[in-house]
DNA sequence: TTGTAGGCGTTATCAA
DNA sequence: TTGATAACGCCTACAA
């Protein structure tokens, strides 16, 4: 690799005219800006990363803490994460936290003093670790649970996401509407299922509809798959409860669930009509394809970049603390509205 | 964050012993160590990885370049390799390609000249440039294309895989046995198709069946996902041609495949077997689960990162272009073997 | 066993 | 408009 010096020598001029030109600085004379330019072309010169971030202290790599790639959510939050920081001319190093406090921690300790910033979406954080998280590098949490400690933050339209999906219900004249995937352990980090779950509440309550615990099913374990959806749903099915629609907290459940009622014989919509929340590749190419409610990933991301690009370059005086919450978009399908879209279809 | 400087200084030694003591070199008496690593403990000093590069021109950051994160095989593979880099003491940036040439050459040449060394999957890369690629950067290649440029490279049992899917779907006693997902455009892009399709006929020369063109099913896109699957297989159905098995190029084609049969009102497998390639989450949970070939994630990923760590170390003579094959594994479940295991079960 | 001098490639300071 | 010089934090070579 070629480095300024050798641009400087071939071009005739000093270290600093380069360095000017490479910035896009002021006062270079036109004439000098392209010998220069023609000096980094011959020499395909390319700026040194590491030596400019020596310098000037600044890093223009930020880190993505993920719990999984694995999992569908994750993995196309990273990805609308990476085309947005490739906007603002960042590079993005990914971790995997695996869910576990001490991965999180030990992640920030290792990396978090070299990163420019970090975006984390955390899980087994508790208050006063989250604070030592954003006190070790410019911090913003992609998560449904609030921290007490102040650190800037990007949610999903949870509660009123369901809400609205509940609504759709009710315009389609449904009116026992199951809740799947309730929590009722009140564990801080199941924030999203309380959530939900107060819109659930909202909805029925927008629509007159009484609440029945009995059409609440909680499910095993804080992991929301297909497994736990079906379950949930054979449990209600063969409780003997009547129910006409079932709205899920999300789209694995829901994907459970719509197996479970299928294979129980009753038809979806006719005579079941299921929701999930996420809207992932698999509710579109499910059969029936499944509606769901569009959390806005992509404004996420954009949101989550530039609330860190403010921290990262010192441009807002507000303390941390912000919160954004995405819009949400309720993505209607053949499993609430019937066949008018053919399978596969958005 | 306080420097070498400062610990330097807070411990009484100069700047060398300090350096010594936080490389673990010799040459230094236990004494000063201890003060030493008083004063580090302390100051809460970390050293500065960017310096650390800079000075020795060595970087323990690789590179992790794939078309996609969003699609189930990409992410999974992601996780293993970044489990297997942070063994090797390695950070992972990864970099999305969207499979277009251009961007994979870009990424090369923004990054390639400052990181120790890149995984790649290449998708749109020639010969000559994925030459280029390996000059600007130790590389290895995550790919089922060969290159004529000498390239490290890392592969699945693509041919032996569809063979033993073949061998497994005769030994049940299918004998009308279906491909799909083949590609008869010979655009070394698709590699992979042209290798299972191979391992097919391999299959049935090896139980003496023919190979009936027939039965051999291209897609319309390159991409392999459900809807082809799903189109694919009904031509076959509505051409009515006979056949009672199916062995689909991936999981995703399969999984279509298993909609369009169970459509067509015939029951999986009694009178239709169909098998999947990756062994994705999603063929475990599919109903009825599908039997599928996993191709060795984790092992692609060791291996990868054990060539690649050769390269960067420089401790191997020999040339590139060496090629490691991974294992494969025949996973069987209900969709060739019939209720034997439980919906969603292994 | 310990320390000093110099330089990695860039940007910042200040003078010309 | 341009350039000489110092500095970022660390490691290597060599000297003490």
């Amino acid at each position: 690799m070629s480095t300024m010096n050798d641009v400087a020598q071939r071009a005739g001029v000093s270290l600093k005219t380069v360095s000017r030109v490479v910035n896009g600085e002021p006062n270079v004379s036109e004439q000098t800006r392209r010998k220069v330019d023609a000096a980094i072309a011959e020499l395909d010169f390319r700026p040194n990363s590491v030596a400019r971030n020596l310098r000037t202290g600044r890093i223009d790599l930020i880190g993505l803490a993920l719990p999984y790639l694995s999992q569908p959510y994750f993995s196309s939050l990273a990805e609308e994460i990476m085309r947005e920081a490739e906007r603002h001319g960042l590079t993005v190093l990914i971790e995997l936290t695996e869910g576990d406090a001490e991965a999180e921690l030990a992640l920030v300790r290792e990396h978090g003093p070299h990163l420019g910033g970090l975006l984390m979406y955390p899980v087994g954080l508790s208050d006063a670790q989250a604070l030592t998280v954003a006190r070790t590098v410019p911090t913003v949490f992609i998560s449904e649970r609030a921290y007490d400690a102040h650190v800037d933050r990007v949610a999903m339209a949870n509660r009123e996401g369901v809400r609205a999906l509940v609504g759709h219900m009710v315009s389609l004249g449904y009116t026992r509407i199951a809740a799947l995937g309730a929590d009722h352990t009140g564990r801080p980090e199941r924030a999203a299922a309380h959530l939900r779950l107060d819109g659930y509440r909202d909805g029925l309550r927008d629509a007159g509809l009484p609440y029945l615990p009995e059409l609440v099913l909680e499910v095993g374990t804080p992991h929301w798959n297909r497994q736990e959806g079906s379950a949930g749903m054979r449990r209600l099915i063969e409780g003997g409860i009547p129910f006409d629609a079932v709205v899920a907290f999300a789209d694995a459940l829901a994907l459970g669930a719509l197996h479970a009622v299928q294979e129980a014989g009753l038809r979806v919509p006719a005579e079941v009509a299921v929701a999930g929340f996420d809207d992932t590749d698999d509710a579109r190419y499910a059969h029936p394809s499944l509606t769901s409610v569009a959390p806005g990933r992509a404004q996420i991301a954009r949101e989550a970049l530039a609330l860190l690009n403010d921290r990262m370059n010192g441009t807002v005086d507000q303390e941390p603390g912000r919160l954004v919450v995405a819009d949400f978009q309720l993505t209607v399908r053949e499993s609430t509205l019937g066949g008018m879209a053919a399978w596969g279809g958005a």
